[in-house]
DNA sequence: ATAATTTGGTTTATAAAATAAACTTATTTA
DNA sequence: TAAATAAGTTTATTTTATAAACCAAATTAT
């Protein structure tokens, strides 16, 4: 009936930024945080969840001589992701008469 | 960009409770119990939340001798579902090319 | 030059939520 | 009449989400 939700995905955080990275693939931290309107402290507990279930990889790196956090969406997080809406879709009845 | 997410109804239990209500209008509390998988306790929990935003309304009858609790979707917690799908979209991209 | 501010975050503490375990009351069934 | 089942509720525990406080380096202002 009801398929169960991943819990990693199913939080209004983690699922903005998932959903920036499955169309742009990669971002800078400020840049989401700018996008999710995340506090910068709850936007790094979210993308370390994220970094840990191997939904996305995070590579720090400089920009000039200040630092420069990136997110990369994973395969298994497209994957992740794909499944996920297709579990929401059972409780939606999206595209239903 | 992302639509803000009703927190009453992001949560799977409640979705499930919600989304059955949509379609059937109404339903026994031991059906949505055996529907959703939850345990009493939890959906007990849940169902209140519910009726307590107005999203249902719970009706206490009997069945023969045994009690019996109806659950039934209010307008607005029709309007608030409807609501819902529509933010999660800004997260899903659904329908788009 | 150095003090104040901004950038780019992380760590820690708190508040809220989900969930199940334990309990209650009445009703069947053995 | 004792045990089991039905139909929930209440309470307790564990997770989670979130923000506040913090830190280091770089930039800007005085």
């Amino acid at each position: 009936m009801f398929q169960p939700l991943d819990p990693l995905l199913h939080s209004e955080l983690r699922l903005a930024i998932m959903s920036l990275l499955i169309s742009d693939l990669e971002a800078e931290f400020p840049y989401i945080k700018e996008q999710t309107g995340a506090t910068a402290g709850n936007l790094s507990v979210q993308v370390d969840k994220l970094a840990a279930a191997g939904y996305i990889e995070v590579v720090k790196t400089f920009k000039g001589k200040r630092p420069c956090t990136i997110c990369r969406i994973t395969l298994k997080g497209q994957q992740a992701f794909e499944a996920y809406v297709e579990a929401l879709k059972s409780y939606l009845q999206i595209d239903k008469p």
